[in-house]
Order: structure tokens, then sequence, then C-alpha cells
DNA sequence: TAGATTGTTAATCGATTAACAATC
DNA sequence: TAGATTGTTAATCGATTAACAATC
């Protein structure tokens, strides 16, 4: 599906974002809408939006617009949310805990088989149903179920450990929130949420912000 | 400080990078680096490097290259960690606990200084010493203390609310956790953080890798 | 000093925007 | 059909890379 060719990181990561707002157009009855229209509820330019979508294909008809459906459905392929994904997650810490509370994952197809945590305490229970494993089980676990994604939500010095046993136990991708740079072999996707780079950005808006010159250091 | 008329978005995006990777070469006592060096172990070009680096001043030296722990100051300067910020965290369920673990957003001087949870359960307590108050108080809070960034980690249906609540009450960014568009005025710096368009730039890579091609659809 | 490496200008590359013929 | 809006090519803009004189 779609003509993947070398499509630039920057159409990329857009698409989630056309994804989820035809989403929400679909849920408000919104049934057609045209590129001039989305551009203006996303922020993009209707020239823009319609280059992005024909990397992927034609999906539009001329004279009349998208049909949010029907786009909708063409962008789900072209994310890979028309398949269903296993996930494990290793490290239920609160990062951990917030994913596997994320109901829009599962939603989306994206299915967290089993936990891992070195804590005793946790092990043989159940969070929201799914079975906390000893993390020095998952080597065993790997070799037995095929894993798509694995999340690394430990420690900063055990991520690195952590990516080598799921990248040598098959896992095809890693999405890592382990504040720490990991390496993994070039054919493995990887994304790294690093928080404090947002938070960076959002701190460099903010001193440089027009309202910034104005308060005092400390008001308080 | 800093010559700061207008920076464009991807090399703001690129400082926080820089500032991380400054920081772990100093803890390993590495006191020079060339921009050489540098985009080696970053993985950029060293003209690129030079390019984002002067945007902000000439902090390099010829024949030298960078003084690490002055070229890292003066990044945080950029960045504008030189000063405290007050926090706020509205929603204490996992990501706002994630997020008040995150030691290292305390050591850049990101204090939070009150947490706000609906769950009268958790109400008068403390969570890593910081007290949660009632969620219909924060407009009273906020009549009584400066606050510079205030965190939205509600569910999604009270994130906008909230944020209406944080900009009345002269909060001065928004650092938002909702999986949610929020709206604020343009001068009020917000971030947002898509925990499933990151998942989503991950399945596309994992839809579209050469390993995606070989193995068949449901192998459990 | 000679060698190294920056700061900065110029050249290239890629992404966005504009324009318009095709067509529903 | 006439009007609307796409798909797509061409023009512009911006970001990255290359090059090199300045200088430590």
């Amino acid at each position: 599906m779609a003509a993947n060719n070398r499509i630039s990181e920057v159409v990329i990561r857009r698409l989630p974002l056309y994804y989820r707002h035809l989403e929400s157009l679909e849920k408000s009855g919104v049934t057609r809408i045209s590129s001039a229209e989305l551009g203006e509820q996303i922020g993009l330019t209707a020239s823009q939006i319609r280059q992005d979508i024909n990397f992927f294909g034609a999906f539009g008809q001329q004279g009349y617009g998208y049909n949010v459906r029907e786009l909708k459905t063409h962008l789900a392929g072209i994310l890979g949310l028309d398949r269903g994904y296993h996930m494990i997650v290793v490290g239920v810490g609160n990062i951990g805990r917030a994913i596997l509370n994320y109901q829009s994952f599962y939603d989306r197809g994206f299915r967290i088989q089993a936990l891992f945590d070195a804590n005793p305490a946790l092990h043989g229970t159940r969070l929201r149903g799914i079975p906390v494993a000893p993390a020095d089980t998952l080597e065993a676990y790997l070799s037995k179920h095929a894993v798509d994604i694995g999340v690394i939500c430990t420690p900063r010095e055990f991520a690195q450990q952590t990516a080598d046993i799921l990248v040598a136990g098959g896992v095809r991708a890693i999405w890592n929130f382990a504040p720490v740079q990991i390496s993994v072999p070039p054919q493995i996707p990887i994304n790294h949420v690093h928080l404090t780079d947002s938070l960076l950005v959002l701190s460099y808006k903010l001193a440089h912000s027009e309202q910034a010159a104005l308060p005092s250091e400390e008001d308080f």
C-alpha cells in the first residue's frame, strides 16, 4: 500500500495530525472537506495539504474535495493502522502506567500483551488486566512471543540493555521514554520521547516572548 | 542576552539536544570540543552546528573550538534556564506523576509548587512533598501565587477549561499533555505533547521498513 | 609561526507556496 | 453545463552544506 519511496520526515510527521483531525471531523458528522477548509482548521496551506496527500495517491476528487471517511481510511493504511500491533512495556513506573491507560492506543490496534518490571511487589499482579512479569523473564518471553513494538520506560541506566534484549528477541520497533540516547541496529525504527526537550523549547519561548521583557526576576 | 530576533523553529528545537549533549560531555570531563566532533557525536554537520550557534553569538574560538562549559552556560541562558520557573501541575494521574518524578526538571530550575486534582482522596495529601489541592481551588491559588508554567495533565474534557483558568490567572506558558487541541491567546507560549503522534510515526516507519515486507500478518 | 578551526558568505538542496490545466 | 477544487508543475522561499578568509 502507498507509494512510500522516500517520503520526507516532515511530511511523515504531519500525517498523524491529518489523521487525528479527520477522525474528529468524522465524529462530528462531516463527510466531505476541501483542502482549503482542512488547511484553515489545522493551520496549514491548502497547497501543502494537497502536496502531502498526493505523495501517497490521488484520494480527492476535482470539484468536490475529499471524502472524510475515505481519506481517513487511506491515512490509516499509510500509517499502518490497518494491521494490529503487539506491544510490551518494560518498566511500569508512572510513564509506563500512563501509556497503559491511553485507551486510544488500544482503539487504534496497539495491543499491550505484557508488562515487565524489576519490582518484585508487582510480579504476578495485573494492571488493567495485563500481567506484570519480572524484568529478567523478558528474554524468555520474547523467545515464545512475537512482539512488534517494545516500549522502554525503565530508569535510564537500564534502557540500553533493555533495548539490546528487545532487539535480540526479535522486537521490530522501539519506543523509548528513558531520558537517554539508545542505539539499535539501523533497520529497527526507534522513536525517542524526550519530555525535557519539549520543556526546554517552552522555556526558550517563554524567555523570548514579548511578555518576558516586563516582569522582574522573582515575584514570589 | 542573545540576539533572539526570529530564530527559526527548527533551530530552536535543536537547542535542547546541544544542551543535553554538552551537559553529558561536561560530566565526562571533556573541556573543549570542535564543531566537527560535536557533529559526529550528535549526527549533524559541523557547518550546521556553527550556523546554529552563531545565530546567538560567536562563542567559539578559531583554532580551538568551543569551551564545553562556556558554551553550555551560554545555551542555558539562551534557553532561559538561568532563571527559575514556578510550575503547577493540574491533574495528577500517571502523566502528572511522571512529570513530578522527573528529577532533572527540578535540577534545571523548574520548580513544581503545587498540584491540583479533582479526586477528593488526594486532597490534603502530598506527592513528593508537594501538596495536592482540589481542582476547584486553582483560580483562588492563582490569585495569590505567580506561576510561570502551567502543566495540564487532566482528562481531555477538562483541558480547555483548565487552560482558560490558567491564562486568566496569569500563567505565562502552558505545557499540555491532554490529547486534545487547546487554544490560548497568541502571546502565551504553549507546547503540546502528543504521545499518539509519536506512536503513529513509529507505526508508519514500521509499516514501511525493509523488514516489514517479510513477516506475515499475524504470527501469534 | 604553522596548524586548526571558527565565523560568515556563497552555493546547493529541499520544502513550501503559487498557479493553472484537468476534470468531476 | 458552469463552478469548484483537485492534481501537478513551476516559482519562491528557507534551510543546509560547502568553502574559505579571518584569527586564535
